[in-house]
DNA sequence: CTCAATGCAAACCGTTTGCATGCTC
DNA sequence: GAGCATGCAAACGGTTTGCATTGAG
């Protein structure tokens, strides 16, 4: 997508065109990595863009309102992570050795979730997964 | 379980029989919630049980090492949640509307699983799956 | 008696907030 | 020009840690 691309799904969401906003979505659009708040802020200073952390906070909670950018917790970290929404259904696949992060794009539950819905009678909007393990590479080093 | 089996466990662990390992034990083996470290100490503090929030911490990370409890993150909650574990693989449905989380106890993702491993080339060690949705009483205030 | 468990206070770290200034519409 | 975006510094909340004291084996 080019820079006009992301200028305009900011307008579209009702958002100000600001210069931040635009920066955040060329950066983690450019990725399939979840970056956290810090790492985006580190990767910008060495790009030399100087913006605030509070800034970099402030603009993932407007860009995740606004259903641009995903929110992610992985488990055992403390942290937020973040990812450019594809409007691709995903889950992830984590090695817990190097901790690498691998989206999967094929879903095993929508049908269990029919009958969840049916059976449990909550109305089920959404779900979570991720797998863990360790990657071929940090397999060989389990000893 | 009685109060001796919980020590049978502690000591079963090689772990020390201390008196808040005995109580957090008890404590959460008679719930099936997820309880975060200060609600665990607010409900000792209620009935009178002057234990320190660090030891409160300290505790379940031992208990959490050692396999006598389940340390939980739900989506968009900073802290951490605790369960007993009661070696019972299963999963969550959380109410977005109270907040209420219940146990799933039917797993649908074995055969995925083993899929998933032969195809992606990663040793899969194990899953966490949730599911979103507003239970029977929340679905009737969603206007 | 020894070493691990506990209490207490302070530190830590990710995140949020109040306020003054700057920028978009 | 009005109101939201940003920078900066300080606050916040969950969790961890250093150190002195207590308690289990």
């Amino acid at each position: 997508m080019t820079k006009q691309g992301f200028v305009n799904r900011i307008i579209g969401a009702g958002l100000k065109n600001t210069k931040y906003r635009v920066i955040l979505i060329e950066h983690l659009s450019k990725t399939e990595k979840l970056l956290s708040a810090k790492e985006i802020y580190k990767q910008l200073s060495k790009k030399h863009i100087a913006i605030n952390l509070s800034t970099v906070y402030r603009t993932l909670d407007v860009l995740v309102d606004n259903n641009i950018f995903n929110r992610v917790t992985i488990e055992g970290e403390k942290q937020s992570r973040y990812e450019y929404n594809r409007d691709i259904h995903h889950h992830f696949l984590i090695c817990r050795g190097c901790n690498k992060i691998i989206p999967i794009y094929d879903c095993p539950l929508e049908v269990y979730e029919e009958r969840l819905q049916a059976e449990s009678g909550f109305q089920i909007t959404g779900h979570r997964v991720e797998f863990y393990g360790f990657c071929d590479d940090c397999k060989k080093n389990l000893d």
